[in-house]
RNA sequence: GGAAAUAUAGCUCAAUGGUCAGAGCAGCACCCUUAUACGGUGUCGGUUAAAGGUUCAAGUCCUUUUAUUUCCA
């Protein structure tokens, strides 16, 4: 017996089969059925289990599941391993939120060893509610053995690959403009100057400065700019942080702006001046009314209005290479004055704000760093007692001596305490500035400004941006084989991969590997104090001999050679922790007997995710052989905010590794890979609410993964998502949608599988007949299962195509309009006979096949339901060896079972059928009302041909007796003819408009001239007008039409009800003869009597005796029509008993009529 | 500020450059049903975000703008 359920319940069958699942080990016996040799490999993006998994979490963690089940349904094998991510900032921050700490507590109030400890606690603290939520999604990855990235195995993969790296000379010390906090002495990340609230609005002073320039350089835009030798031309630049101009070393332009030079007076010195400043912004320093050559006569020092002109216009890139002279000269050389001090070029420039010219320090901004950079202009700096090159604002961040006027002095007013600002007198150093740039004519503006600047979360004092040290890998250096790879990768969509991903890429800088944290991958490289020398450790086997030289070396101190043995020992035992503080305390001895230490850095954990496909495996120390066999990704997919994330990381440490490894490149040839990490990747868009916005718990929007699987089932939920928008496109996440999806989609399919098992089960059908040939089976049957085969192809090339939205739309297709609405409803008769026919075996067969098939086909989109589908099926057949939905195979497509002209014609037979519904509905006949008649205009040769194989269908489905084909030798059918634009537009191109008119103006002696000879002539003007009347000769253009540049339709049957859509024209009979009224009445009680059986809830196969009170009409209707009305309701015998008195009161054809039945 | 994606009916989505822009849901009306709180027929609903341009022809291609989102700065 196949199982029975009172009703879908898609929550318990998603419990039910998790179960199955566990008990039997299906996932496991998914891999271990497939060969080894045939791998699929998916590589785990991590999460981080520090924080809740939320409803985007089952978005792209099915988005992975679909796939990795589809390849074994194909026939590979697919191991997922899993991962976590676990080090980084945000487990920092949630360690320090819980235990009530700042950073700078760490070593204070809270020892390295006892933070790092709370970090590994913290990072797997919520791995049970993610373990949880995996299996009820039922995303099958391997938890069992899964990747952690503070494994010191994990850790010293990451060494091997970083001195792999080292060895080739890509990892080096520089330095970076970063957010800094001067406050708290470190830098901030990004995301740290993401947090809420970091950026406010603050009035910063704001200064336009006088840059004079040289009048003695050589330059072709001199005489312009100097037009006597007194003139004195400067280069107005506006900048929000005063502070910085002791360090302009550049003044930056874009080429395309064009500037002007005016003429005019400096609004506090009075001196007349002539300043560069770009067209667009001239208004917002001078007023219209100064723009007079006659007031420069009468100019006063002090005067309201300033007189000025235009005198002269360029382009940027004309201004290159102008020099001027030092702004605030505290701190020159050579070098300075050989190659800074001029004007250089910088795409970031724009006209929106201050003069178009931007001023530049290139240790106080990552833009202008940049700049510098590419046009070797150098840095505005000090030596410090070290020697060492510093900037002119020291780390407190105070200026540094060489600025004499303001030694010592914070920068920012914001650094002072509150008292200290509100002592008489007290000016930030930004007024201090402007009043010395007042006073020394090098000022023209200055203002106070109202912007947003970033602050530090921690001290909530403004940030500066700060050369800070740095470790970077030298991503540059392979930046064309990053482009060039990235080619070959399948990205889904393609725009990520050449958009995002791409001009990332083309625009590449060397990847800054520094963190200053605590928690996280230490930087495996020791050092001298002076740098002299240095050394890159590639594994604990490499450290524990490090750590032995230096332990014999006599050179530490007794404390430090104490030290070290203690690690030695520990490295012996294998229980030495590779994190910080134990790995700071190691020091190492140069060749000359100098003491080593480690570099303070963490490595950014991208670096962590990026390393995964060796370090999950411990490669090269452990695990070769799984590597290569894993290696590189056949299908990776996480968000698409991980396109600069770990998409980049993976692809970045993978074409540097084929560069720069020999077991890389040895791996690389032996799998036929040229340097990539992955092959396809699916990057998903973001779930947002339904309204579109953001989910986030603060407002309250954020659905819950768990309630909603526990409310519709994992299998609605993943099934709502994926059909819904592409994976790619964000998604509006709507319960009602899944809702939706639960009636519509696995409602029907339920039901589908309810009225299979419903007869299956009363006729013992198991499957256990001989398979009746495909082609001895009546002609809907070989229809559903052709469109079956057709399904199984699209949906097999949509899965490879990564396009799981178009696999479910299909899919729904298929059930809904195809299966259910047609074949299961045109079926049902077949089904419900008594006798145990070939037709009806047939039917059966047919059936079984399509639900199995489906289950399959959705299986990897809705694994639950389709498991309980198949093993439901399955059990009872056995015609399958497996034992889950999840071990068996892909449908075989088959082509021969695929017969296009039949899905030609059953589709005629749906819209013919739906056509009729829609005449009866307009003339108000309903359909149990039999009607004698419809009438078909023939199209061409072939369509009676194919109307006649379904007219059954139609027949019945319409409740119609008989179909009549008519031609047009009458003239009986009014023709349309509209003409084939795809085709015509190729023909008769710019002529297209006319030649339309023309079409439409052919009359049906026209169309039936074109119809019987193949062609006809159009003429139209050769300006493409048609020709109406010829009054005068005019130049005429012929056109030949053939009928193939023309569609030709039946319009219209003068004097019948006529529809029509798309070709199909039909004409319906309207008239009601006594005979079919009588039929028409016999259904009607037919259906009356169906009703009262199933509310009485009588079993399908009860047999009744009928009594009827009604008039003398009616009667003899049913008289006529006895045997197909008992037939229909299982009657025994209907009797008519004018002295009814209980049963159910109902209407026929207007008039009263009373019902009893009763169960013999 | 830069890059990318998206924008079509009240909602979710379709629509090779080819001529009434379609489905489903929701609403309304009628109908059908021995699987189906299912289905059918009709109805209501559109300046295809806006403005230019290319083309015989634009929702579709190009340019600009706007909005939303993401990443980067």
């Amino acid at each position: 017996m196949y199982k029975e359920y009172k009703q879908l319940n898609l929550s318990q069958t998603g419990k039910d089969i998790l179960e199955f699942w566990k008990k039997n080990n299906i996932f496991e016996k998914s891999i271990s059925t497939r060969p080894a040799n045939n791998p699929y490999t998916f590589y785990e993006g991590p999460p981080s289990a520090n924080g809740m998994p939320g409803i985007h979490h089952v978005m792209a963690r099915a988005i992975k599941d679909i796939f990795c089940r589809y390849k074994t349904l194909k026939g590979y094998q697919v191991k997922r391993k899993g991962g976590w991510d676990t080090h980084g900032l945000p487990v920092e921050l949630a360690v320090e939120k819980a235990l009530g700490i700042t950073k700078d507590d760490i070593g204070k109030k809270i020892s390295v060893e006892d933070y790092n400890d709370a970090c590994r606690k913290e990072v797997m603290r919520y791995t049970d509610v993610w373990n949880d939520l995996t299996e009820k999604m039922g995303y099958w990855v391997d938890l069992e053995d899964p990747y952690i990235t503070y494994k010191n195995e994990y850790i010293e993969t990451l060494w091997w690959i970083l001195k792999e790296l080292y060895n080739k000379g890509w990892l080096y010390k520089g330095y970076t403009v970063q957010p800094y906090s001067p406050k708290s002495g470190t830098g901030l990340s990004s995301h740290e100057l993401n947090q809420p609230g970091t950026y406010k609005m603050v009035r910063d002073t704001s200064i336009v400065a006088q840059f004079h320039l040289k009048n003695d350089q050589q330059h072709p835009l001199m005489p312009l700019l100097f037009e006597d030798e007194n003139e004195d031309t400067v280069i107005l630049a506006w900048t929000t942080t005063p502070w910085t101009l002791p360090s302009n070393c550049a003044l930056a332009i874009g080429e395309k702006i064009d500037y002007v030079k005016i003429r005019t007076y400096n609004p506090y010195t009075y001196e007349p001046v002539s300043v560069v400043l770009a067209k667009e912004l001239v208004g917002k320093y001078f007023k219209a009314e100064g723009e007079n050559p006659t007031l420069f006569q009468e100019y006063k020092g002090g005067d309201k209005i300033i007189p000025w002109e235009i005198r002269g216009s360029f382009k940027g890139v004309e201004l290159l290479g102008l020099r001027y002279h030092q702004l605030m000269p505290y701190v020159s050389n050579e070098d300075l004055e050989q190659k800074a001090f001029l004007v250089i070029p910088a795409d970031f420039v724009t006209t929106g704000d201050g003069t178009g010219i931007v001023h530049t320090a290139s240790v106080f901004g990552a833009d202008d760093f940049r700049a510098c950079k590419e046009n070797g202009v150098p840095s505005v700096m000090v030596k410090d007692e070290a020697g060492k090159e510093v900037p002119l604002v020291n780390k407190q961040g105070r200026f540094v001596d060489e600025v004499t006027d303001f030694a010592g002095l914070y920068v920012k007013e914001e650094y002072y305490t509150k008292e200290e600002r509100e002592a008489p007198g007290f000016k930030g150093t930004d007024v201090l500035i402007s009043i010395k740039l007042k006073t020394e004519n090098k000022a023209f503006d200055v203002k106070k400004y109202e912007h947003s600047y970033p602050h530090s979360w921690r001290t909530d004092e403004p940030i500066l941006y700060y050369p800070l040290d740095s470790w970077f890998i030298r991503t540059t250096a392979v930046k064309d084989k990053l482009v060039e790879l990235n080619k070959t990768i399948n990205w889904k969509p393609e725009s990520t991969g050449t958009g995002r991903f791409g001009n990332w890429l083309e625009n590449l800088v060397d990847w800054n590997l520094s963190r200053s944290r605590f928690w996280g991958t230490p930087l495996p490289i020791w050092r001298e104090e002076n740098g002299t020398e240095e050394k890159c450790i590639g594994s604990i086997a490499e450290l524990r001999e490090a750590v032995a030289v230096a332990v014999d070396s006599g050179s530490l101190s007794k404390d430090e050679e104490e030290k070290n043995r203690l690690i030695l020992q520990s490295l012996n035992n294998s229980d030495f922790d590779l994190h910080r503080p134990y790995v700071d305390d190691v020091i190492l001895t140069s060749l000359t007997g100098k003491p080593m230490y480690r570099e303070p850095d963490l490595i950014d954990v991208w670096f962590d995710s990026g390393a995964m496909p060796y370090a999950q495996w411990h490669f090269p120390f452990e695990n070769k052989a799984q590597f290569a066999n894993a290696y590189p990704a056949d299908f990776i997919a996480e968000g698409v905010d991980q396109t600069r994330g770990w998409f980049f990381t993976l692809h970045a440490i993978a074409v540097m590794l084929s560069e720069a490894s020999d077991e890389i490149k040895a791996v690389n040839t032996l799998v036929g890979n040229k340097g990539v990490a992955f092959k396809n990747v699916v990057s998903n868009g973001l779930v947002l609410d339904k309204n579109g916005n953001k989910m986030s718990k603060r407002l309250g929007n954020a659905a819950d993964p768990f309630e909603i699987i526990t409310k519709y089932g994992s299998d609605a939920t993943r099934w709502y998502m994926i059909s819904n928008a592409a994976p790619w496109d964000n998604l509006k996440f709507n319960e009602d949608g899944i809702d939706e999806v639960r009636s519509k989609f696995f409602g029907t399919l339920y039901n589908t599988y309810k009225f299979f098992v419903t007869y299956a089960n009363l006729d013992k059908f198991t499957y256990s007949e001989a398979e009746i040939a495909i082609s001895d089976r009546p002609e809907i049957d070989q229809w559903i299962i052709s469109l079956l085969n057709t399904l199984s192809k699209e949906v097999d090339a949509f899965y490879a195509d990564f396009e799981p939205t178009k696999v479910a739309r299909a899919i729904q297709e298929f059930v809904d309009a195809h299966l259910s609405n047609w074949f299961v409803r045109l079926s049902r008769r077949r089904f419900w006979r008594s006798d145990n026919s070939n037709d009806k075996l047939s039917a059966y067969q047919t059936l079984y096949t399509c639900l199995v098939s489906i289950a399959k086909l959705m299986s990897p989109i809705a694994p639950f339901f389709a498991d309980r589908l198949y093993t439901d099926l399955n059990k009872v057949t056995h015609k399958e060896a497996f034992e889950s939905v999840h071990l068996a195979y892909f449908p075989d497509y088959n082509s021969e079972l695929v017969n296009p002209a039949l899905e030609e014609r059953m589709q005629m037979a749906q819209d013919i059928s739906s056509l009729v519904l829609s005449l009866r509905k307009k003339v108000g006949i309903n359909v149990r009302q039999p009607l004698s008649k419809i009438l078909l205009p023939i199209l061409d040769k072939n369509f009676e041909k194919q109307v006649e194989q379904v007219k059954d269908l139609i027949l019945s489905e319409t409740n119609i007796k008989s179909i009549e084909y008519i031609t047009d030798t009458v003239g009986f059918i009014k023709k349309k003819i509209k003409p084939n634009f795809k085709v015509l537009g190729a023909k008769v191109g710019k002529d297209m408009k006319a030649v339309a008119e023309a079409i439409g103006k052919l009359t049906q002696d026209d169309i039936a001239t074109l119809e019987n000879e193949g062609s006809i002539q159009l003429e139209i003007l050769a300006g493409g007008m048609v020709v109406d009347i010829p009054i005068h000769p005019q130049p005429i253009d012929h056109y030949t039409l053939l009928a193939s540049d023309v569609e030709i339709i039946a319009e219209d049957v003068p004097g019948w009800q006529v529809a029509n859509s798309g070709k199909l024209t039909v004409a319906l009979d309207v008239t009601i003869t006594s005979e079919l009224k009588q039929e028409g009445i016999a259904r009607n009680l037919i259906n009356l009597i169906q009703n009262m059986r199933k509310s009485l809830g009588f079993e399908v196969t009860d047999r009744i005796k009928v009594r009827i009170k009604c008039p003398a009409y009616i009667g003899e209707a049913v008289n006529n029509n006895l045997s197909y009305i008992c037939a229909e309701i299982l009657g025994e015998s209907v009797l008519f008993d004018n002295e009814l008195n209980n049963g159910e009161l109902s209407l026929i054809d207007g008039n009263e009529i009373l019902i009893a039945i009763s169960k013999i």
